[in-house]
RNA sequence: GGGAGCAUAGCUCAGCUGGGAGAGCAUCUGCCUUACAAGCAGAGGGUCAUAGGUUCGAGCCCUAUUGUUCCCACCA
């Protein structure tokens, strides 16, 4: 029973009914199947915080365009989905939340606080999951994962053990980044620079033997309080004697030294830096080396503690006018220069960080690096671009220790246990009595993990590791990872290492970077502007297909894009042509009509379409291994507009109309053509393709999704053909471009005169030129019909008498621009051909083509001469 | 300070390993030709940022310059 169209292609209802359809029939689930060749794309784990965006909608088009090929051919593709708990991003929402009901994190207690958080993880967490669905993603469900759950934690546990027993994960007390309003240390990678407008604050500091004042500069006078030494450099003639003095802090009143270090730069500022090791990194290293005391000045949430003085319980801002106005009132302030400069800020919530020393615990990076660099070096995993592996050796080669403890609770809490007696214990299992001294005095330390810690094992934790499962055994390693140049540092190189040190293999053989989606004007899309677009309503308006084919469309590997109504309008557009076309072709089936294979007589113009369908084959599939998406896209684009609406679809209505085994034949032609060309489309528009695939039935499979990738066919490469028809098409679209330049209606029909030596080719399709370019009728002839238009291709010359009178000094100014043109091309040409070092250098097959043009050259312009000197 | 990307038609972008520049949108002209006006048939429009170089030949390779975006570093 053949299925008709509806008249409009509706998305909504398609798009939902089909995926309900693909889920219960079990497609996207991927098969330990030995006789298969295993394919495997790891989704990046969206936050359970988040709502979908056009990134997602971006990474998930792509990985489901991938998985979706490899699945038709014959890959067992898993594509295995999966969310992050988010710790900074989900323990903000909870406390925010409680705040709005007059609670705070300590009110509830750790227990109580990760009840909730879990409730609310239940309740929200799967919402972008359901969004993602939306977009037609062929995710394996049954394989889904959360980074905190039972397996995924479990690898935490393990990991965090075997690095801290090889000593790759140590506790110490060093200089971190610290965000007062998270409340929790973060690592360098989650600090980000935002140039502010400050002021940079001459200072004079008094010796205290009272021979005069040393003058500094400084960006922040608040941490004045911390001071513990003042250096210059030990090169700085200027400050040559009062090294080994001390002076007076002002305001505080404390004694400290002048020290000679060489970080000390002589030509930034006065050459002189006062150091705060507790609040900056570099004073941190400088009080290191000279033992300096270090004086921490703030309070977690950055307001003066006690250390402060006068200022205790100010915040670093108030604390920075109050310290400005007394060093003015007491004449110790010189000047204020206004200064731009760099703020280091937090990732999440943008508020200033504040480097701080303190207890972490560190990831030793050095010796896990070192493996990581070689492995992409070595092309054991690739990017794509390869541009990008750059970007990961700057940074791997740079890399300095990992903070990865947090001072949050939800997340991995950090299986580390300290007992009374001092002893530190690290083990996988809860621990009850101290091994040591068996004192049940232990307790656990309170932090929990770096969610990045969890995402880097997301490759092997998902698949079952460490245990040794039947899918880690067939899937892993996987295939693709697809994902944004955005979080390269944050994921990707952690998951490399993670890999090779755990499993002993790369998590992947390569690595498809894409860019961010912009704005129509190339804004960044984010909250606070208000620009981002909502793939949701975009899927809603136009479909989800025309939302993947924008985003394919015009996609190159690691490159920005931008999204704009108007191309999905254009998206929109195209999946109203397939669908048109599609109803054409089965307005032509009759009910008992099947598809009988490629008839025995194929006509030039199936033969034509049948070579172009192979090359597009050939093509489409090359560009696919080489994730170039939008350059398949855009053929496969062309090709269905251009080649086989406009041209054969045209093409195939005489035939059509001629009913009986002329019909027949075009009609298996047509659903032969469509049926691949369908299927190399799936990947990239999977609703439209399967329900119009479905409809035509051609019992291949019961779903397209699960149908054959197609293949090049030699026998159905028509190289001869091919051209011949080639010939025709230029013919058609000449006599056009002459009927539209004088303005002759399609309605009006003309007889049409053809001289040409290929009359074989031209005779066979005079249905065409009646068709297709207002013939009436088709004489040929061996001269040059006089008082008549002529329109010259290569291989013919075509003349059309017209009734009204031809202006003659017109059509004289027309054909001298056509002889000037092509006197141009061959002067061109015959210039490039007697030019020696052209003939002996350039290859022979240019050079055989750059003959066959002047071969053209010369006949055109021959043939515009004739018609010029008849006129 | 170090590095990367981009610069091609009015706009958004293609242009694979060098062989006289393409698409979509927009503009203009003519068409309701029974799949599609969300369409059909045409047209106009580009010193391929600038200056050198390599080459028989450069949008493509090299060097410098300009503009622009981004990443890293963080001189207080």
């Amino acid at each position: 029973m053949r299925k008709q169209l509806e008249k409009i292609y509706n998305p909504s209802e398609t798009e939902d009914r089909l995926y309900q359809n693909w889920l219960e029939n079990g497609y996207f689930k991927a098969d330990i199947d030995k006789n298969k060749k295993p394919y495997t794309i790891v989704m990046p784990p969206p936050n359970i915080t988040g709502q979908l965006h056009m990134g997602h909608a971006l990474d998930n088009t792509l990985q489901d365009t991938i998985i979706r090929y490899k699945r038709m051919q014959g890959y067992s593709a898993l594509w295995l989905p999966g969310t992050d708990h988010a710790s900074i991003a989900t323990e903000a929402k909870i406390v925010e939340q409680m705040k709005k009901e007059g609670l705070s994190k300590e009110d509830l207690g750790r227990e109580k606080f990760l009840e909730r958080a879990w409730k609310w993880k239940e309740q929200y967490g799967g919402r972008i999951i359901s969004q993602l669905k939306k977009l037609g993603s062929s995710c394996d469900f049954s394989r889904e994962r959360f980074t905190l759950d039972e397996g995924c934690s479990n690898a935490v546990n393990e990991v965090f053990t075997r690095l801290y027993e090889k000593g790759l994960i140590y506790r110490g007390e060093r200089m971190i980044n610290w965000c007062p309003v998270c409340k929790t240390s973060i690592s360098d990678a989650e600090v980000e620079y935002e140039e502010k407008d400050g002021c940079f604050w001459h200072i004079r500091y008094p010796f205290s033997d009272g021979s005069g004042y040393l003058n500094l500069a400084t960006t922040r006078p608040e941490t004045l309080l911390g001071d513990t030494a003042v250096a210059v450099n030990p090169d700085d003639e200027r400050y040559k004697d009062i090294v080994g003095k001390t002076l007076i802090l002002p305001l505080v009143g404390r004694e400290i030294p002048v020290v000679v270090d060489s970080y000390v730069e002589t030509d930034f500022g006065t050459g002189v830096v006062k150091i705060t090791p507790a609040h900056d990194p570099n004073d941190f290293e400088v009080g290191l080396r000279h033992n300096l005391p270090i004086i921490n000045v703030f309070t977690d949430e950055a307001i003066m503690n006690e250390n402060g003085g006068k200022y205790e319980g100010m915040d670093r801002d108030e604390a920075r006018k109050a310290v400005v106005r007394d060093l003015e009132a007491e004449g110790f302030l010189i000047k204020a220069d206004p200064y731009k400069h760099n703020v280091g800020v937090c990732y999440r919530c943008h508020s200033a960080v504040e480097p701080r020393v303190s207890k972490q615990w560190f990831v030793k990076m050095k010796e896990l690096a070192d493996p990581a660099i070689k492995a992409v070096r070595n092309g054991e995993t690739k990017f794509v671009p390869e541009r990008f592996d750059k970007i990961y050796f700057h940074w791997m080669e740079n890399i300095k220790d990992w903070c990865i403890s947090r001072q949050l609770w939800w997340g991995h809490r950090i299986p580390a246990y300290y007992c009374s007696c001092g002893e530190l214990i690290v083990s996988k299992d809860e621990v009850k009595a101290c091994p040591k001294c068996g004192s049940n005095d232990i307790t656990r330390d309170p932090d929990t993990l770096d969610t990045w810690f969890s995402s880097a094992l997301w490759p092997f934790s998902t698949l079952g590791w460490p245990e040794k499962t039947a899918d880690l055994d067939y899937f892993y390693p996987t295939d693709t990872l697809v994902t944004g140049y955005d979080i390269i540092f944050f994921w990707v190189a952690r998951m490399v290492y993670s890999a090779i040190e755990q499993t002993g293999t790369v998590p992947f053989n390569t690595v498809l970077i894409h860019g961010l989606v912009r704005d129509a004007q190339g804004r960044k899309m984010s909250k606070s502007l208000g620009n981002g677009i909502d793939p949701l309503e975009i899927i809603e308006k136009y479909g989800a297909d025309a939302l993947r084919l924008t985003l394919a469309t015009g996609n190159s590997p690691g490159n920005d894009m931008r999204f704009s109504d108007e191309k999905v309008i254009a998206s929109r557009n195209f999946a109203n042509k397939l669908w048109n076309a599609a109803r054409f072709i089965l307005m032509n089936l009759d009910e008992n009509d099947e598809f009988e294979g490629l008839p025995e007589a194929l006509q030039t113009e199936d033969k034509w379409i049948l070579t172009l369908l192979q090359k597009l084959i050939k093509e489409v599939t090359y560009n696919l291994d080489k994730f170039e998406l939008g350059i398949a896209v855009g053929k496969l684009y062309d090709f269905i507009w251009d080649i086989l609406c406009d041209w054969y679809i045209e093409l195939a209505k005489p035939r059509l109309n001629a009913g009986g085994e002329t019909a027949k034949n075009v009609k298996n032609v047509l659903i032969f053509v469509f049926d691949k060309t369908l299927k190399l489309l799936h990947p990239f528009m999977p609703f439209i393709t399967e329900e119009i695939w479905q409809a035509i039935g051609t019992s291949e499979a019961d779903s397209i999704m699960i149908s054959k990738w197609p293949e090049v066919q030699k026998e159905l490469i028509f190289e001869k053909d091919e051209a011949d028809f080639n010939k025709i098409v230029s013919a058609i679209g000449s006599l056009r471009v002459m009927r539209a330049e004088r303005n002759v209606p399609p309605s009006k029909k003309v007889p049409l005169f053809i001289k040409t030596e290929e009359k074989e080719i031209f005779k066979n399709a005079e249905v065409f030129f009646q068709r297709l370019a207002g013939a009436s009728e088709i004489e040929f002839i061996s001269e040059d019909l006089d008082s008549a238009i002529s329109v010259i291709t290569p291989e013919a010359k075509m003349f059309i008498k017209q009734d009204d009178i031809i202006d003659k000094e017109k059509e004289k100014a027309r054909l001298q621009k056509e002889i000037d043109y092509w006197t141009r091309e061959v002067n061109m040409l015959s210039g490039k051909l007697s030019n020696e070092n052209f003939v002996a250098k350039a290859p022979a097959a240019v050079v055989e083509g750059e003959k066959e043009k002047l071969k053209k050259a010369q006949s055109m312009l021959q043939s515009s001469k004739e018609s010029f000197e008849k006129i």
